[in-house]
DNA sequence: GATGTTATCGATACCGGTATCGGTAACAAG
DNA sequence: CTTGTTACCGATACCGGTATCGATAACATC
């Protein structure tokens, strides 16, 4: 039982090739007893169209290439969720590479999707090297870099500044009487926007005259366990802290684990704050501060904009779209019931 | 600047196309010097090669379609990284699509994914509807279905019982002494397979003559929040069981979340088992027990079936790949020290 | 009857690569 | 000098669709 062609659907059903084509894809000048012999034929055959002839016979391919740095933490699948529901009815179909926060990956993985003829290119994060860069925009397609705002967009920007966000934290902190900061970060290096959160933190700390009295920061990627685990070495060195900044959420649940494993009131003695604004960190028995980050909605956005853009190639003048993630989870310090 | 073709390339070059796609596929016959001149030419032209050719006219993609339900809870990210782990280096590549738990959508997305002629399909579960088993056969490629081995595989099968994986923890738990039982659960017409683990561990409690004295499921995705809900809901109808099985582990981390609220003792006086082995889960606070689930080796040991599958068509006798999740996180009943 | 018009269909030329086969030049062997 | 042999390269025919243009038949209009 071979795959079937359009040759043979038409053949069975005894007219051309271009008649056959015609027919299956509902377009005009075609009978209707035609197009429903067509279309028995095709049901017969099992037939399923080949994408590929499709795609390299019309010059199109209805495909966005979406390249994401992880998929070990629940933030990049709900970016990618939102992706997909933004393209849903579009007859647009996202394809996924995951680069494991590696630039060479990247380009590669850049390179090799741009090898399937995407009509849109989704890539995390502004800065890509030069080389990657002159591959996308050689591409001639949109591309749509999203997630981060601090840096030079090579076409379309959907997200928000990572920057920013660390000073409104900072500040927000500092505001609710906070001035003993510490910081838990890892893998600053590889996740450049958690890196630029905490220089924006800093930033403000300095304007304030504070800076970090302890920081804690590990070479593995974010996880719940070594937030718990640099929590702990980070009170041990120096137990008088009164708020941890955390580079995620996953890191900062952690943090409020050891804290209560410890006998450590939060927000009593310490805030915990992170940044995402994750369902797990609302739902937690002692709430924690954190940013909102519009993941899921970053993604979509990115995908309308796709759509529109490939659409009617109808010139979009925003090509910047900015969110301000919303700060949720601070109390006055008097708040404290840890 | 538009997107150059090898034609252009192999002119550059003065060199036949034919002699260029050699050049720059490194087969042989093509001279040293020659192949130097068509590299230089593609690095100037930015070439790109053009995929959508390439697999048209050489009859193969290294295309592997994967379909999972869902993106929204870390679990099939997981099985993804794997699949992208175990191609990696292979020269496949993955093309993910979500079915959001819809098998009218998941039919539709895998047509889709079958038009683009991939080389094997790895899909979630083994309970397609016959249209779609249909398909899937059709398309002549290896057909791996993960995650559930409980029903009949179309083809190859990696993944664990878990109608078993219920058993196992209803045993379990039932040793470790509990007796009055609880469930907590949601959207289990749509998650199958936690309907399977409901099932297995019903199956066992009957045997002891035992049955859940009370049951929360919600129509609504599991989530840390809504375990959290249904625990308060469950504990509320009857104060005195003295175990929870839940799901999942995210629902099972909200179950602990609402014990700490309230002040139940866990697991002193109520046990929480959930499902999945979550890194969260192990990082926990306090203990609960959970059945750790391959997640990430289920996938990337799917995505080298494919690989040796795809690779010389060798027939693979074992089409059946079985894992058994380990249960950890029960003490004995005297254990407690919530 | 000649001429439009409309509806329906098919022939042909691509899309951008690769497979296949054959051709040419250079050099060695007889 | 003829004949192999080897190394290198190009012409041509696909892969499975779609775009484009033209052909045909039926029918209405003048």
């Amino acid at each position: 039982m071979r795959k079937s062609t359009l040759e043979e659907v038409a053949a069975a059903a005894g007219v051309s090739k271009m008649t056959a084509s015609r027919a299956l894809r509902g377009t005009s000048d075609v009978s209707k007893e035609t197009r429903e012999k067509v279309l028995q034929a095709a049901e017969r055959l099992n037939y399923v169209g080949n994408r590929l002839a499709l795609s390299l016979s019309s010059q199109r391919t209805n495909l966005v290439a979406v390249v994401v740095p992880s998929m070990s933490n629940i933030v990049f699948p709900e970016v990618l969720a939102g992706i997909s529901a933004g393209l849903e009815g579009s007859g647009m179909q996202a394809v996924f590479g995951i680069s494991d926060y590696d630039a060479a990956k990247e380009r590669e993985i850049i390179r090799d999707m741009l090898s399937w003829q995407p009509s849109a290119i989704i890539v995390t994060g502004l800065d890509q090297p030069e080389d990657t860069v002159r591959m996308l925009k050689n591409a001639t397609i949109p591309i749509i870099q999203i997630m981060d705002l601090d840096g030079e967009p090579v076409d379309f920007n959907v997200g928000l500044s990572h920057g920013k966000a660390g000073e409104d934290m900072a500040r927000a902190l500092i505001a609710a009487g906070r001035r003993r900061f510490g910081y838990v970060g890892s893998a600053l290096e590889l996740d450049l926007r958690a890196g630029k959160r905490k220089a924006g933190f800093e930033r403000v700390l300095g304007k304030s005259g504070l800076a970090f009295m302890q920081s804690q920061i590990d070479d593995a990627f974010s996880s719940v366990a070594l937030g718990k685990q640099l929590t702990r070495a980070a009170l041990a060195a120096m137990p008088d802290l009164d708020c941890l900044y955390y580079s995620n959420d996953d890191m900062a649940t952690g943090g409020l684990f050891a804290c209560m494993e410890l006998g450590v009131a939060v927000p009593g003695k310490i805030l915990i704050a992170g940044f995402n604004g994750l369902d797990l960190a609302n739902a937690l028995p002692v709430r924690i501060a954190t940013s909102r980050s519009p993941r899921h909605l970053i993604g979509e956005v990115a995908a309308k904009l796709a759509r529109d853009v490939v659409a009617d190639g109808k010139t979009i003048d925003r090509k910047r779209i900015a969110f301000t993630p919303e700060i949720i989870g601070i109390g006055p310090f008097e708040n404290s019931t840890g």
